[in-house]
RNA sequence: GCCGCCAUCGUCUAGAGGCCCAGGACAUCACCCUUUCAAGGUGAAGAUCGCGGGUUCGAAUCCCGCUGGCGGUACCA
């Protein structure tokens, strides 16, 4: 059993195309098959040459692993279509020897205009076949002639085609409804159908898994098949991956049609591989009695272990980013410290926090670990561990309280933080937990409400802080040192001060 | 327009004729925990299985029609 990839190097790797490679590889590894890789690159005016390199990228940090493409190497290549054109050539010239195919010198020109005026009858546009059957010194006294001739494949006009869709089960076309689609350009180039359909025999493709767009001209590849008495490989023709709004992912509406998005982000690979996967496979639980609750963790092994494409549900899958968040969310707190750190490295560097060798830095992310979400809101929640950071003054100020309430609690809490700071105990969330318990109860605050206003998302954080989130505050606190939390005491004091009373 | 594919809570889905007046997850809401935010726990709300006809003792599941969504209709892939 051998699967293909079979991208076009447009610029980028498409999350759809991640979706797919995640198939082929879980269905090649279930059967004990190969996977490989083929650009295809035969179009030259959308070819982009950093574009492969993003694909190879995109699917190693996802994870997965080919056992055959151009990079790879393996006994099948070239795995680059455009080092493959006489095979085509030979192919579409033998198809026209057979009388399966034919030249066509109709001008773009002449095409459209023929379009049109179908179009203007209502008809469905289809090749009018002026050129089947002549000769090039017939065809060229017709007018709306072009010097270089395509090639046509000959499809028939009456009849039906059906074939067995792995996933969707039988899928029939009727011939008279179909057109001579062309197989070779002008310029020598295969169509994806005349390269695909050669490459894939060659390359001894068994299971040709493809997205649902391609279902429409599959009619055309079994009369290649045809033509050459090949036998047709298993075909499926997978969901299509939506956004919200139920359309195609597209590159300029959506961000996330490129997979490197995710990785900028802050997914981790194995969270996406595990939300891609939970669209095509459901992962038993054992340990769960009720056998409708599925697994909701899983990795490669178990998608490989319950991949079934008659199990693939056909329907398009929006792309539900809320889902891949919270799971990211799971699999950001099952990463040990270290890995953790290295995980937010590149992020931290990227917002200008080169704190990788601050000793503070563990300690700090240990306390926002279970926080985060996305590793891209790791600077936003450790900035304020490292460096001073400007704040909106009146936050100073919490819900229910005046300024000179306020600065009255900043007061207290100061005295109390010096007392801590020299005290026996020394600088530790317990001791300052203790001090301000009693600090509490000395000003009456007895409600959690009234406490709150001066250390849960009061004034005493927001001082510190800056925000009015975060953290367990004591040990927050303990983290950033005596040093620095007075120093931004003193300074809340002053801008509190300097408030309008 | 024509052809094709698809259709279960807002979203992803479980479901392969009786186990389903439909189960789980995300999101939402409430409560518990908590001197903030999370995390965790408990619970609620949310689907007359798109609509209408069949078949059957029995249909979310099979068949037909309709509607809607999507895809294709290129010298793109």
């Amino acid at each position: 059993m051998r699967v293909r990839l079979a991208p076009s190097p447009t610029g980028f790797l498409h999350i759809g195309n991640a979706f797919l490679a995640l198939i082929d590889a879980a269905f090649a590894r279930r059967h004990g098959g190969r996977f490989l890789i083929r650009i295809e690159d035969t179009d030259q005016e959308r070819f982009i040459p950093e574009a492969e390199a993003a694909i190879y990228d995109g699917l190693r940090w996802l994870g997965l692993e080919w056992d055959e493409g151009p990079d790879a190497g393996g006994p099948a290549g070239p795995y680059r279509q455009s080092e493959r054109l006489p095979r085509y050539q030979a192919a579409a010239a033998e198809l026209v020897g057979m009388g399966r195919a034919y030249h066509c010198w109709c001008s773009p020109e002449r095409l459209d205009e023929m379009r049109r005026q179908q179009q203007g009858r209502k008809q469905p546009p289809k090749y009018d076949r002026l050129c089947l059957g002549k000769t090039e010194a017939e065809r060229k006294a017709l007018g709306g002639y072009s010097e270089r001739p395509v090639v046509r494949l000959l499809m028939p006009t009456e009849g039906q085609a059906t074939f067995q869709d792995a996933i969707r089960g039988p899928i029939t076309f009727e011939y008279a409804l179909l057109q001579d689609p062309v197989i070779l350009r002008s310029n020598g180039f295969a169509v994806y159908h005349l390269a695909a359909m050669v490459d894939d025999r060659e390359m001894g493709i068994s299971h040709v898994l493809r997205g649902e767009e391609w279902i429409s001209s599959t009619p055309i590849h079994m009369q290649i098949y045809d033509a050459f008495g090949w036998e047709l490989p298993v075909i499926a023709h997978t969901p299509l991956l939506l956004n919200t709004d139920r359309g195609k992912i597209s590159k300029r509406k959506h961000p996330w049609a490129k997979m490197s998005w995710f990785r900028e982000e802050g997914f981790l690979p194995a969270a996406l591989l595990n939300y891609l996967g939970g669209l095509v496979v459901h992962v038993p639980d054992p340990e769960n009695v009720d056998p409708s609750v599925d697994r909701e963790l899983f990795g490669f092994d178990e998608i490989v272990e319950h991949i079934d494409l008659q199990r693939i549900g056909p329907s398009g899958k929006i792309f539900d980013l809320d889902k891949l968040t919270s799971l990211n969310g799971q699999y950001i707190r099952r990463l040990s410290l270290g890995e953790l750190q290295d995980a937010v490295h590149p992020f931290l560097e990227a917002a200008g926090l080169h704190v990788g060798g601050d000793p503070k830095l563990p300690r700090a992310l240990a306390l926002e670990h279970e926080r985060l979400r996305r590793l891209s809101e790791a600077p936003y929640v450790l900035s304020f561990f490292f460096r001073d950071e400007d704040y909106d003054a009146s936050l100073l100020i919490p819900k229910g309280l005046d300024r000179n309430r306020a600065l009255e609690l900043l007061r207290a809490a100061r005295r109390e933080i010096d007392s801590v700071a020299s005290g026996p105990e020394g600088w530790t969330a317990t001791a300052l937990e203790a001090s301000f318990r009693a600090l509490a109860e000395r000003l009456g605050l007895k409600t959690g409400r009234e406490r709150g206003q001066l250390i849960g998302a009061g004034v005493v954080r927001v001082a510190v802080t800056g925000r009015t989130a975060g953290p367990p505050l004591f040990e927050t606190m303990e983290v950033l040192g005596d040093e620095t939390v007075i120093r931004r005491m003193d300074e809340a004091l002053n801008r509190l001060l300097s408030l309008a009373a």
